[in-house]
RNA sequence: GGGGUGUUGGUGGAAUUGGUUACCACGCCGCCCUCUCAAGGCGGAGGCUACGGGUUCGAUCCCCGUACACCCUACCA
């Protein structure tokens, strides 16, 4: 059985690379009716929070995305690692290097590499020449039991190379002469990541490895790990990065909360859509698009794939598990657009589009609950909603949801719906109400004429508007389009006897004769 | 310094294991619809498939080189 996992280390918030990750393992697990588990890497005890691994937790909910079995926390294994470190040692494929540890800061290990590789290619010194690695395992422990500090290093092999076949980025080989004896436990006696790893997917029984391109090059030395272990070395999938625009890395540190899935989350983006959009970003469900070669008149050659199954880039998560695959992930790394410094578009037009998309083609009966939970978070939630006025509120909801992007507009654009404090939109006043004075006398005349429209539908309301709009003498347009600003403070928004209709009668009238003291 | 991976219009992707005018989505522009704005429909602009060679009757697709980007190279993860 397949069994894979999602194990991101809880430094920070979950961000959008690191989600796109569990959400292709995910798929891959219920692809093929394996196992997807969580293992929570907090081994950097400086770093880790429990606040990150609940963001974790609760991002995996908020996109859909469970998890089978308990999850693992890497630092309760420590001990296993630690053991697993001594073990090779007394097998002879690692050692005890008794070389003090180098202080170095973060900052400049990069500088810092580069000029240890000169150095060393300058002196002709290799990756197996240090003094330790062939100490005699007997005066290696002496030392060890007279108090001596000491890193485990695996022994890799002078000659050889290690080769695996990764299932996005095909044949890999790396000659071992590239690779340095890497420390296995620090002379404080924790492990590093590279064991950790490896012990915990061993002890896991992890069958495929699908994590970002970052780690390709890490795969080797995970690899030799595995083979010194004696353990079934799992299979690879690495993932294309996720970059930031102009081709950088994500970061948290320098893109900030822009790449924290709880942004979008709280931006008002729906589970679906934002999952959506993330599963197209190295991944296409299928060469077969909508629409294309679709030769009119011709049905059969179109019969291997008729419309209504041609998969497009709108999945549910059913057709996103149906059509996964490792081999259809490709291989250059996808840029997600966002600019922090741009708030009609601050984050990528597709998202943005494919949420308003949701919002508006969602059945009625899934959204619901979401806008519940904005107006609830706003205040604007009433308990009728979900009683007497139940329909109502579905109708509503169904009339404005074309118009929107996020959840968010229900309570910001979409706030005059549901309650009577809303606010005018400056440039709306001007342009609808007080460009025409005459509408200071006119709105509350229009306004006892709505009062005596009985009954008072969409069709009597528009009847009795273009009426008077006739026998005063002005476009009904006018006073259209200054009903739609008096009665929801904005310039736009749906059909204005539609919205007659929804507010009703005396919450029309009402507002009308509001809005004509704003001129 | 060494090694690895990648490069299709602004962005995400496609192109049936080389085969006609490189396709789709988002974005952009225009038209239609119209009480506004969206949505929807229709149409358009935008690419010498990074660059230079090679193989081939033919290359986005295969090979080599260059450039650029990213990753790894740490007693970080």
């Amino acid at each position: 059985m397949i069994r894979v996992r999602f194990a991101p280390s809880p430094t920070g918030y979950l961000h959008i690379g690191a989600a796109r990750t569990a959400l292709f393992n995910w798929l891959y697990a219920r692809k093929t009716s394996g196992a997807f588990l969580l293992r929570i890497e907090d081994t950097d005890l400086q770093r880790s929070t429990d606040e990150s691994t609940r963001s974790i937790i609760e991002g995996l909910r908020w996109l859909g995305l469970d998890y089978d079995e308990e999850i693992v926390f890497q630092s309760a294994n420590a001990d296993k690692h630690r053991a697993a470190a001594l073990q090779l040692i007394e097998a002879g494929k690692a050692y005890r290097d008794f070389t003090p540890k180098a202080e170095r800061a973060d900052a400049n290990v990069k500088q810092e590499i580069a000029e240890r590789a000169r150095a060393a290619s300058a002196t002709g010194a290799d990756h197996r020449s240090n003094p330790f690695r062939d100490l005699s395992l007997q005066e290696s422990a002496a030392r060890a039991a007279a108090g001596e500090p000491f890193a485990v290093r695996l022994k890799v092999a002078p000659e050889g190379r290690s080769t695996f076949a990764d299932a996005v980025y095909g044949a890999q080989e790396r000659d071992y002469s590239e690779i340095e004896d890497l420390v296995l436990l620090r002379s404080d006696g924790h492990p590093l990541y590279n064991l950790s790893v490896v012990c915990d997917d061993i002890e896991m029984r992890i069958t495929d490895v699908i994590r970002g391109q970052d780690h390709l090059t890490n795969t080797h030395k995970q690899i030799l790990i595995y083979e010194a272990l004696n353990a079934a070395v799992p299979r690879f999938a690495h993932l294309p990065l996720i970059l930031a625009p102009g081709g950088k890395k994500l970061s948290k540190r320098t893109h900030g909360e822009i790449v924290s899935l709880t942004t979008y989350r709280d931006a008002g983006f729906l589970p679906a859509a934002f999952r959506n959009f993330l599963a197209l970003l190295g991944w296409a469900a299928t060469g077969v698009q909508s629409g294309s070669s679709v030769a009119p008149g011709d049905g059969d050659a179109d019969a291997a794939h008729p419309p209504d199954e041609r998969i497009g880039e709108i999945m549910s998560l059913s057709e996103m598990v149906e059509n996964f695959s490792l081999e259809r992930i490709h291989r250059n790394p996808a840029i997600f657009n966002f600019d922090a410094n741009n708030p009609k578009r601050w984050t990528d037009d597709k998202l943005i589009w494919m949420n308003a998309h949701y919002i508006r083609t969602l059945p009625l009966e899934e959204l619901l609950p979401l806008v519940r939970a904005e107006l609830e978070a706003s205040g604007l939630w009433r308990e009728e909603y979900d009683g007497d006025r139940r329909a109502w509120f579905a109708r509503a909801v169904d009339l404005i949801r074309e118009r929107f992007y996020t959840l968010k507009d229900f309570s910001g654009q979409g706030r005059a719906y549901f309650g009577d404090e809303f606010e005018f939109e400056e440039a709306a006043v001007k342009k609808n109400l007080r460009k025409e004075p005459r509408l200071k006398e006119l709105l509350p005349a229009l306004a006892a004429r709505i009062e005596q429209t009985e009954p008072f539908t969409l069709e009597t309301s528009e009847a009795s508007l273009r009426a008077y709009a006739d026998e005063a003498g002005v476009k009904a347009g006018l006073f259209i389009n200054a009903a739609r600003t008096a009665l929801t403070g904005q310039a736009v928004g749906p059909s204005m006897f539609e919205v007659f209709d929804l507010l009703g009668r005396d919450a029309s009238a009402r507002r009308l004769r509001e809005a004509a003291r704003l001129i």
